[in-house]
DNA sequence: AGCACGCCGACT
DNA sequence: GTCGGCGTGCTC
């Protein structure tokens, strides 16, 4: 008896196949089995989906050419989770669930993932039983201990509301995540650990191995081969990883006795992609623990004011740590007016004076200070006074930022990268000059002003290269460094104990960026970057974060010298609910892409036309085509659209209308380069 | 997206 | 005479 399956296969929806493509197979497949289908002249991956009701192609069914069933098939909630991400964010179901399996995976036939499986179960060691007893638990604060009691009572309650665990730097939040998953673990049930970063994994992982010397544990991110990468990912699907610790990638990750979800930095915004299909793994996280009923625990000393919204209105639970590990006291935060300096000829001095004492001090009492400047290299322009000329990329919107040291202007967008010109490439002027400062050129200047000290450099630049992070961080702990001068890499995770001074000396570009989100990523890195100092209970001297601005009186300010984020998240909704913007309303951009911005545009604009005559658009605003920041990235011209509503199921209904006839508008519009939908994007 | 077929220019 | 340019069209 013959009969037909559904089957999703990596078709790009605007193949004209949407959904599932019906295949014939001798046995009834369970759905989320893995198997292999003729796909044209080609044969394919494909999983097997629930049969919806729908009428059978007029086409002859060809058979399914293999089952992939050494394995298990994928659970129905993962089948779910895919289904409601691909409809939210406007991708092709096959698309994105083939896309999130582990590449390799994709290419085996089912006799070669039988004999992957025998390996893996042959290479597998049994986790260490003997090691339980042997770790020494740090004991919790009643703080913490409030915070456990909650998730226990989240995890026996199938509706509980997901949990913000709301910590400063340094309260122990990373202590509760363990916790959590060992009472998970307790219950035979795997935790998902979502951090931002592969450069925090290393960290974290030891710390969660160290603890759990008789579990399995297993790191997935972008950085592993791809041998790893699908052998990482069996182990969770076979249930042999008790806690999966991964990028936003590892939202997907198929986890059978899945029992507890925590996102680590939850306001981060590299949890949302970027590119294919523009998922948020904090809000699939989210909308996961829900589908499987296991409680959700997002960390985040400052976090994202859409869950701070939730909090606020009782959606969200809030779990506080409002103290530091072992008392120590939060830095001391001086905010310093750059307007009070006594006005001089020139440009103004990279450190105000007190700011530059204060530097000496603890030179002079050899502890450590950290100087933050959010851009790298040396200059990011390059300027001739005489004839105006400055060093555009002629490929981007963007100016090709000045190396020093190795004398290149390189476009931080598209890479592409030239000598330093010896004369202006304009006018022969010999005389161009820098504009402005990036780290390379602070850490020149902080060398004049502080000679003797020892200087090092933490950024994209200076980290390049094998080994090169590990010795400068290992310089750090030794105390073999006196300052250290770094973009944002430096305040993320790094536990620098004898730092007692953190300094960001141009932190005002933030204040009137045209990104809406500026602000709140600003004060977040702000407060992280003092989380730097002072980590050190024990210390003798208070630690102080040093804000060098010509804005004091901002409101962003004001609050972080209270260390008060709520009144800051308080101030920033105000302003979102006034002007519009989320979590008060629901936006998505309709993005292009061409060689020329007119084709985009009347693409974009052709688009708007046919959602005027859209009942679905009811209640939707759609704004006029404009282009991006960013308007040309290599060369190719960008334009964008925004969407609009004020209730988040009315854009989702009037988007799944919509993006059928895009498709349509999409072919009479010749030269349009890409174009894709952003649900909830990060920036307009 | 692949991967075909298909119909016109410079080479072994 | 063929190798190969990428334009159009199809895949359950």
């Amino acid at each position: 008896m013959t009969g037909a399956v559904a089957v999703v296969v990596d078709t790009p929806q605007h193949a004209g196949l949407g959904g599932a493509l019906d295949y014939l197979s001798e046995q009834a497949l369970a759905p989320g089995t893995l198997v292999r289908v003729p796909l044209g002249r080609r044969e394919v991956a494909g999983i097997v989906w629930p049969r919806a009701a729908r009428p059978l192609p007029e086409v002859v069914l060809r058979p399914i050419a293999q089952q992939l069933d050494a394995m298990p098939a994928l659970a129905p909630q993962w089948l779910s989770l895919l289904e409601f991400a691909a409809g939210y964010y406007q991708r092709g179901l096959g698309e994105l669930a083939l896309a999130v399996l582990p590449p390799e995976l994709r290419k085996l036939d089912a006799a070669q993932l039988a004999q992957r499986l025998r390996r893996l179960h042959k290479r597998l060691r049994a986790p260490d039983d003997e090691a339980t007893a042997s770790v020494a638990l740090p004991t919790l604060n009643d703080e913490q201990s409030a915070a456990l009691g909650a998730i226990d009572v989240a995890a026996g309650d199938a509706h509980a509301p997901p949990l913000l665990l709301h910590g400063v730097t340094g309260s122990g939040k990373t202590e509760v995540y363990l916790r959590a998953a060992a009472r998970a673990l307790e219950r035979q049930r795997q935790t998902l650990m979502l951090v931002p970063e592969i450069n925090l994994t290393p960290q974290l992982l030891a710390r969660v191995t160290a603890r759990f010397p008789a579990q399995r544990v297993v790191a997935m991110h972008s950085a592993l081969t791809p041998a790893q990468r699908l052998q990482t990912w069996l182990l969770a699907h076979l249930g042999l990883a008790d806690i999966v610790l991964g990028t936003r990638l590892a939202v997907f990750a198929s986890l059978p006795r899945l029992g507890l979800v925590v996102v680590d930095e939850e306001h981060d915004a590299s949890y949302k992609q970027q590119e294919g299909a523009r998922y948020s793994a904090r809000d699939l996280a989210v909308y996961r623990a829900h589908l499987e009923r296991v409680p959700v625990l997002l960390g985040s000393a400052t976090p994202s004011l859409e869950t701070w919204h939730h909090v606020l209105s009782g959606r969200y639970r809030r779990l506080a740590l409002e103290r530091r590990i072992g008392g120590a006291a939060l830095p001391r935060v001086r905010v310093f007016d750059m307007g009070r300096l006594p006005r001089v000829q020139g440009p103004p001095p990279v450190l105000a004076p007190p700011l530059l004492e204060a530097l000496r001090e603890r030179l002079a009492r050899g502890e450590q200070s950290l100087v933050f400047l959010n851009r790298r290299g040396y200059a990011p322009v390059l300027h001739c006074a005489d004839c105006g000329w400055k060093s555009a990329c002629a490929h981007c919107t963007a100016w090709r930022v000045f190396h020093k040291h190795d004398r290149t202007l390189r476009c931080h967008h598209c890479g592409f990268t030239e000598r330093v010109p010896r004369a202006c490439p304009e006018c022969g002027n010999l005389d161009i000059a820098p504009l402005g400062r990036g780290t390379e050129r602070l850490e020149e200047q902080l060398g004049e002003l502080l000679p003797g000290a020892r200087i090092a450099r933490f950024d994209a630049d200076a980290t390049r290269g094998k080994g090169n992070l590990e010795r400068t961080l290992a310089a750090v702990h030794a105390g073999e460094i006196d300052v250290l001068v770094g973009t944002q890499m430096v305040t993320k995770g790094h536990d620098f104990r004898r730092v007692t001074l953190v300094a960001a000396v141009n932190p005002d570009a933030a204040l009137f960026s045209s990104d809406f989100r500026a602000p709140e990523r600003q004060f977040a890195l702000l407060l992280q970057a003092a989380g730097r100092a002072g980590r050190d209970a024990a210390a003798t001297t208070p630690s102080e974060m040093w804000i060098q601005t010509w804005h004091p009186q901002h409101a962003l300010f004001a609050a972080l010298r209270e260390h008060d984020y709520a009144r800051f998240a308080g101030s920033q909704l105000d302003e979102r609910r006034s002007a519009g913007l989320p979590p008060f309303a629901h936006l998505a951009l309709l993005r292009a892409e061409a060689r020329d911005a007119a084709v985009a545009q009347a693409f974009l604009r052709a688009g708007a036309d046919t959602a005027a005559a859209m009942a679905e658009a009811k209640g939707v605003m759609i704004y006029p085509p404009v282009p991006p920041t960013m308007q040309r990235v290599a060369g190719i011209e960008r334009m964008q659209m925004l969407v609009e509503s004020a209730a988040r199921a009315r854009l989702q209904r009037f988007l799944t209308a919509w993006l059928p006839k895009l498709h349509e508008v999409r072919a009479t519009h010749k030269g349009l380069a890409r174009w894709a939908v952003d649900v909830d994007p990060q920036a307009i």
